[in-house]
RNA sequence: GAGCCCGUAGUCUAGUCUGGAUAAGACACUGGCCUGCGGAGCCGGAGAUCUGGGGUUCAAAUCCCCACGGGCUCGCCA
């Protein structure tokens, strides 16, 4: 019998047996939703239930260990294939063993007859998501404290599809907003060069944070020279971020000296140049053909860059939305227009503010958004005193759209983002989307951090993505060469490209999104520390097994698998696609890394202690090579579902 | 000041949602294993008052409260 779900069968059968037995003594107990667990070791099983554990609390005349001997006579296990045996245990646990002859066969006839397919158990409720990742802005390269973003965005798309959703991936381009206007207006004002050996997200980067810098400093002179009129800590503020800044100042001008000069040059240091960038900002907002012209050329440079390392380390799109577009179309007007009418907005002058804390108190919303009774949420501003919007009001009409194509949205946004997040849903209430509120998530992960410090792409403080990846392929050629100095030029470097993008990805996907990370050189290109380049070597002595058998196995006896190592090896692939069910439905891709790890390294105990072509009998031999060639598919599998290319060779 | 997230061997992490049997891995440390299929490996050893203190429970790393430590947020930035 082929199945989807070889453990969950499993799973039902002992429910099942186990249901209809408490039935028939302790009714009571059956409406309990979790009744099997997972024990620490295998010599309590496969499965088991501390029913009675529990049960005991009202009935103190009986123990457990009673009420557990009474019940097992009367789980009928016998006509159950799966179930070999059924036993009490400890302080009164009731234990379900697995006949390996059946789970062994099921699982491994499974996977082999459902190969690519394996793993992916199609939801009984398919929904169609947006998943929106990355959404860097377009003005500087994505730096190794955002990259989590495409990594978790790109694992939980892949992770959601192999439940059977339709999933769309979306990069949301925000090209709207003064850092924009700040990096274009330099841009324009060193006539456009272009970048001569440089990525071009790199060279707009750079542009950028020169351009702000010295905006920045220009600003902090100025105001600090009417000290008199300002208070000593407002003094020591504007000081304390004018040492910042010309700290910044020096970095660049040393590892940029020929940009950083055009820039001084050009720059008026008036107060001038930032009422001639907010203009350019409204000019953009407003339309016009100039302004547009120079906003999309400058973002277009960047986002040709960002692309290229996006599709390096295969992330792609089916989706690229402009910002600019909603503002053009007047969907943010119109958005504006409705929520106005809502009751909820307030004005303070030309200014608009959306009132979050009284939407989630009409509509009694605070508990279920986790936040505290008394705890007051923070206004929204819409409208800027120039008339511009915000970004999150411009989010608003963007939220509204991807809900015309599916019926969830996932947004994949850093944690530090949590309020607008929630003011945003808030909005979506407001404006009587109670479903879509309802639908839309937001998948928070913990920013990535520098040992000491906190990256910032305005301050051009950050390690960029491209170099973490460069460095990584780096060390893996080196290894490579080290290791199989056999292998072609050409092969040298595709497997070490492989290497290295998977260690990059597995280090960014491997820990609890919630978890801050300290971004440390070791965590990546260590390859003692990091596991993706075992989790391939794994993978790659497998296939070779596969490669010097020279036959495909058709008909193997899966009941000659009886070592230990044979049978952990069985129950681990026959979990994987819980695994993907609980990766894909609690929106958990660290899931599919922890398992992956977790069956390279049963693997590898099998491949130390067991013969497969050596062997006493070629049925027992057959029956290995069948296990090996399922560990080699859904190894495949699950590294796919995060991303990662399993290697033939390395 | 207020709110959110995190705290597990020297280091990095799993387990926390859904309480249950001996807290699971990796790095570093350490003792073994290459005439069997790839040693980026395997087998063993040592190393944890699960940040601290209360509480709930037959049972707490897990739930609740309070402290402490780290990160983040509270902008007419994104």
């Amino acid at each position: 019998m082929v199945s989807t779900n070889p453990f969950g069968e499993f799973r039902v059968a002992c429910e099942v047996a186990l249901r209809k037995a408490l039935s028939e003594l302790h009714p009571e107990a059956t409406d309990r939703s979790l009744l099997l667990n997972e024990p620490p070791n295998r010599s309590f099983g496969e499965l088991s239930s501390n029913v009675m554990l529990e049960l005991a609390q009202s009935r103190s005349q009986d123990t457990p260990k009673k009420l557990a001997d009474q019940l097992v006579p009367l789980i009928h296990a016998d006509g159950v294939p799966a179930i070999r045996a059924v036993k009490t245990a400890g302080a009164g646990y009731i234990n379900f063993y697995a006949d390996f002859t059946e789970l062994s066969r099921m699982t491994i006839d499974s996977i082999r007859s459902l190969d690519s397919r394996y793993g992916s158990v199609r939801t009984e409720k398919p929904m169609s998501i947006i998943v929106e990742h990355t959404s860097a802005n377009p003005i500087s390269p994505i730096h190794i404290g955002q990259a989590r973003n495409p990594i978790l965005g790109d694992a939980l798309a892949r992770v959601l599809e192999a439940r059977g959703h339709r999933v769309s991936r979306h990069f949301y381009i925000d090209d709207v907003g003064r850092q924009v206007a700040v990096a274009a207006f330099g841009y324009r004002l060193i006539e456009k060069p272009s970048p001569m050996d440089e990525k071009p997200d790199h060279y707009i980067g750079t542009i950028y944070t020169i351009t702000s810098c010295i905006v920045e400093i220009s600003r902090l002179k100025r105001a600090l020279q009417q000290a008199e009129t300002l208070s000593p800590e407002k003094t020591m503020q504007l000081k304390s971020s004018l040492r910042e800044w010309n700290q910044v100042a020096d970095e660049f001008r040393k590892k940029h000296p020929r940009l950083f000069k055009l820039l001084l040059h050009q720059l008026p240091l008036d107060e001038d140049v930032e009422a001639r960038i907010n203009a350019l900002n409204r000019a953009y907002e407003a339309g016009e053909p100039e302004a547009k012209r120079l906003i999309r050329e400058t973002c277009g440079l960047s986002m040709q860059g960002l692309k290229e390392t996006l599709s390096r380390v295969g992330v792609c799109f089916n989706s690229w939305d402009w910002e600019s577009d909603l503002v053009w179309n007047g969907s943010v007007r119109d958005v504006l227009e409705n929520l106005k009418k809502t009751g909820y907005v307030f004005s303070e002058g030309p200014v608009l503010e959306f009132d979050a804390n009284k939407v989630a108190e009409d509509f009694e919303l605070k508990e279920n958004l986790a936040v505290k009774k008394d705890h007051e949420i923070p206004s929204l501003t819409l409208v800027r005193a120039d008339g511009t919007t915000l970004y999150t009001t411009r989010d608003i009409p963007y939220t509204l759209w991807k809900f015309k194509q599916a019926e969830k949205v996932i947004n994949v946004v850093g944690a530090d983002q949590k309020l607008p997040q929630l003011q945003l849903k808030l909005a979506l209430w407001a404006l009587g989307n109670e479903k879509h509120a309802r639908n839309l998530t937001h998948f928070a992960y913990s920013l990535v951090n520098l040992p000491g410090y906190t990256m910032s792409g305005r301050r051009g403080r950050y390690i960029s993505f491209d170099e973490v990846v460069d460095e990584a392929i780096r060390k893996a050629l080196d290894e490579v060469e080290k290791r199989s100095p056999s292998l072609s030029e050409e092969e040298k470097t595709k497997i070490s490209r492989n290497i290295g993008i998977g260690a990059v990805k597995f280090a960014l996907i491997e820990v609890d999104p919630t978890k801050p990370v300290v971004f440390t050189w070791d965590r990546v290109i260590n390859f003692e520390r990091n596991s993706a380049p075992y989790i391939q070597y794994s993978y790659a002595r497998a296939r070779s097994i596969m490669r010097k058998a020279e036959r495909r196995v058709l008909e193997a006896d899966s009941s000659l698998l009886i070592e230990p190592v044979e049978q952990d090896i069985i129950l681990k692939l026959s979990k994987f696609p819980e695994t993907v069910i609980d990766s894909a439905d609690n929106l958990k891709p660290d899931a599919i890394a922890d398992y992956v790890i977790a069956l390279a390294d049963r693997f590898n105990s099998f491949y130390n202690a067991i013969p497969v072509l050596n062997t006493s009998s070629a049925s027992l031999s057959d029956a290995r090579l069948a296990l090996v060639e399922s560990v080699t598919i859904v190894l495949r599998n699950a590294l796919s579902l995060i991303g990662i290319e399993a290697l033939e060779k390395m």
